[in-house]
DNA sequence: ATGAGCGTGGAAATCCTTTTCCGTGCGCGC
DNA sequence: GCGCGCACGGAAAAGGATTTCCACGCTCAT
């Protein structure tokens, strides 16, 4: 392989102005003629810059990296997708990192980066709440600052770090909206872990549309999997079992499914399900999930538009992108229909006319 | 950030020693005294090679990457969870490169990979059929040998790379004589894309099952979506429907179960499924998936450990390891029943009494 | 007693690019 | 005509670890 000094000779000129000559961006002057001479040089030899000894001198590899929660979550998949895609249009490559929601396994990941310099760290999931974690993570946070790195969050954090993140708030509220609409008033929620400032966000918004109708919002956290989901749901049948539910995840909404339908409750005919992301494939299971749109393969490559920005010169600090969502109304929803509680119903019993009370 | 001088100079020895003294696996000899003094100063430095002088001196940085056909495809993404694991078990980040089954960015990426000189790569999905894709990918496998990185595949390719690989033939000949075991005689597979190796073989090992059993194998390509798999079902209801169905993968899968809903055919009752692969989450959908296990995150960590054995000394050069798959048996197969065929049956006329023609 | 051999550790080269610092030659203003 | 500044290009340092070669001192065999 061909390096530099090879340029160098075969365009008769030093090092130095061959690298300033190939470097559109050196402010030095370097001669048209001999920049073309260069140029040619390295076309020649077919001559690509070592990325490794650059990067010793530059202070920085040409990688970002991505930390998610789990890969395996069609969520982070998606934001990965569109993250590595927008990373290597630009010459970047995307390591992930799998913290399992584990706090050492995440801030090992994060030393083992910053050690390597990569030019930015994306944190697709939100942060943890634990003491030692928040400590340890500001001083990796300053480091990577400190050899001119970036760090992006693609979900509220505590961290006042640069931030593209999905409208939670407004889509909770919409999905509870859609649901009061279709004359429901005896709405749950199955929230996210209490810990993430997401789960919080769309509690909130899911809150704001109850209390707005003059209802009691009814709150029940689970952990963003699917057997978490079906578990809360398990929970909410037993006790005062609400017609309509707002999950706060798909992937929670699809256990959340699977239960109800272990137990022969109809879904939208018995109880309304409402989503959160619009997870691929969901036009796959059945009933559609009814959800809230968010960009995730967009959030992902607006992350590394982001860092990239921040990195060169055009630092908007902690300022915070909010992504809009979008309803997208499928078959996991209807209208409220005056039925005998699950418990008494008796199977296979077709479910009364609907009754329609729309509140808007 | 302390360098390595630093330690040096704080044990009073000079960079050689300090090197050697820290690195378990140099042969060079250095004295217990000497490096015992040399551990301490760098622990209390808390010193931490820098990657990136190291990886400019030992040509190659300590990373692996993993590309894949679609990181949002479970397949891969449950791969890539268990790759990027025993990566960071070991020390080496991960990098996923998401070819989206394009011959052009795949080579792109690997492009990169081998100027930033990863030190392996680990192909987890089939490689494409093209010749200029052949002959270039070749061109950069010797390039990766000849810095000497490493290439694993985890998927069945012309190339005779080391290999982990799932037991494609036996899952598919498996299912099949699973159908074959419930009296199914009609049985017809979705295969996947017929450039891709890992379709053959599954569809291989369908054949055979069917030969063995004196029946004709009935096979239609898709291309391993959800989508394709709805469009193949959809195909094959129009034509000689079958009672029974193994489809290629489970991805596909999902839209044939999808397809039937839709066309209201019962599963299993009117048709049985069996898929492949045993993606996660497989048992919040409806039917409960009858498929093949195939082990894809160990295959990720058993890529990444091949790949470590294969750079330090391991070579076990093209030799192919097997990892066996199982058969999971659950609600998406049955018996085979007489019945009216699809088109003529009356929706919500229960089916007829199974008939059991158990042909082991 | 001397040279071979071994255990130990240091100096310096190497990996390849970027960047700083300096020098040359030319044009222009005074 | 002299000096100043500017455009251009080169030499060399820097970045941090690994590794090759060499040297030193000691033991043991001849």
């Amino acid at each position: 392989m061909p390096v530099l000094s090879d340029v160098a000779r075969q365009a008769d000129v030093s090092l130095a102005t061959a690298s300033r000559a190939l470097d559109p961006d050196n402010d030095h002057p370097v001669h048209e003629s001999t920049r073309a001479r260069v140029q040619a040089a390295a076309q020649l030899l077919s001559y690509r810059p070592n990325p490794m000894a650059r990067a010793l001198r530059t202070r920085r590899v040409p990688t970002i990296a991505i930390v998610v929660h789990d890969v395996s979550d069609p969520y982070f998949a998606e934001v990965v997708r569109g993250a590595t895609g927008a990373a290597s249009a630009r010459g970047f490559l995307t390591v992930v990192c799998n913290s399992a929601r584990d706090p050492q396994t995440e801030l090992r990941y994060v030393e083992m980066l910053c050690l390597s310099r990569a030019s930015g760290v994306i944190f697709a999931g939100g942060g943890l709440e634990e003491a030692h974690y928040r400590r340890a993570m500001n001083g990796y946070a300053r480091s990577i600052a400190g050899y001119g790195g970036a760090l992006v969050a693609l979900a509220p954090r505590a961290e006042r770090w640069p931030s593209e993140l999905p409208d939670n708030r407004s889509g909770a509220r919409l999905a509870t909206e859609h649901l009061l609409g279709l004359g429901h008033v005896n709405i749950a929620t199955i929230g996210g872990p209490t810990t993430l400032r997401t789960s919080r966000e769309r509690e909130l918004g899911y809150a704001e549309a109850m209390k707005s109708a003059g209802l009691k919002p009814h709150i029940v956290p689970a952990d963003f999997t699917p057997a978490g989901g079906a578990r809360a749901m398990a929970a909410l049948v037993a006790g005062r079992s609400p017609t309509a539910v707002f999950v706060a995840s798909d992937t929670m909404a699809l256990g959340v499914l699977a239960e109800l339908r272990r137990r022969g409750i109809r879904v939208p005919e018995d109880v309304s399900v409402a989503g959160f992301d619009d997870i691929p494939g969901l036009e796959f299971i059945h009933p559609n999930l009814t959800t809230v749109r968010v960009p995730m393969a967009e959030l992902g490559a607006a992350g590394v538009r982001r860092l990239l920005g921040e990195l060169d010169g055009e630092p908007h600090g902690a300022r915070v992108n909010l992504h809009p969502v979008e309803l997208v109304v499928r078959e996991s929803t209807g209208p409220l229909s005056r039925r005998l509680p699950p418990s008494k119903r008796v199977d296979g019993l077709p479910a009364e006319a609907p009754v329609r009370r729309n509140h808007h």
